[in-house]
DNA sequence: CGTATTTATCATATTCTCATGAGAAAAACA
DNA sequence: TGTTTTTCTCATGAGAATATGATAAATACG
């Protein structure tokens, strides 16, 4: 659904909204403790510095942490960089104007959700993930999970 | 959304459906028709003549054909020969096991997402998509009445 | 039979994604 | 200043996805 590199990018934003505590987490931390390649991390996670995710400091104490508040910090924002969420690949017979006035053959029923793929990464938010998981396990789950 | 292959193949079964007068269509045609590379689409309809999907015939007036009633034929089987649709890609995290018991962080808001995407795959038809064609534009859900 | 037509198959090329490794550049700190 | 730590950057490679071209195998039809 979203290439290894975004999802790379987006498990360590996860990781460094849950380990927030004023100092930067260095690249080896995060790579060693997500099982990532470190260099490949590192590029990634220059990008979305790059575009404002992350601040970066290099040297000892450096790293990387959030710039946003993990409640302001779409997924889509973390996605995006990496991958085309929207635009042509919502066709899915990959035509480049598929519309209502327009549509393709699966048009009508694709449509809908593909819209609703979109907005669930244009609103669900970082602080909605890590809510998520310090949360009791809600109706249908049998047991509790773990922060940490 | 779907790979570029699984594009073709659902693109070109699409075609065959629409274009079945009881003679086998050639490679030829449907690629000139949808502007696809000839010979990767030969592989590509082979697979699914292997699945089952189309029967091929070799030699003068030979060709593909739809070997299921496009009303017994879902996106699912068209795509699934070439794309991992479900299982592993169900988790946005990536995890191998992401179940209710053992969410990720992200698997409650996404789950309910995914399911309806494979289940579209699942119960959509060609026959579906077909009739969509034929019908007035601007419905939106269901089926339109059709005169006569 | 012979020939044209068409799929089947093989070899190879191209492009993109994912990944590794080696340094260069910056910063903290003794 | 020098050393260590860390990001930044470049070069490169492996492998998969996509695509092309040539040839083999099957088949219809004269």
């Amino acid at each position: 659904m979203i290439s290894q590199t975004a999802e790379y990018a987006l498990r360590a934003v996860l990781y460094l909204a849950r380990h927030q505590n004023g100092d930067p987490v260095s690249v080896e931390t995060i790579a060693d403790d997500l099982s990532m390649p470190r260099n490949y991390l590192s590029k990634t996670l220059h990008l979305l510095a790059k575009r404002g995710i992350l601040t970066s400091a290099r040297g000892p104490r450096g790293g990387f942490e959030l710039a946003v508040p993990s409640d302001e910090l779409s997924l889509f924002a973390i996605i995006e960089p990496f991958d085309e969420l929207e635009g042509r690949s919502q066709c899915l017979l990959g035509r480049r104007e598929c519309s209502d006035q327009a549509p393709c053959a699966a048009h009508h029923r694709w449509q809908r959700l593909a819209q609703r793929v979109s907005t669930f990464f244009r609103e669900t938010t970082v602080e909605d993930l890590i809510a998520e998981l310090s949360e009791p396990s809600g109706a249908t789950a049998g047991h509790a999970s773990r922060p940490g």
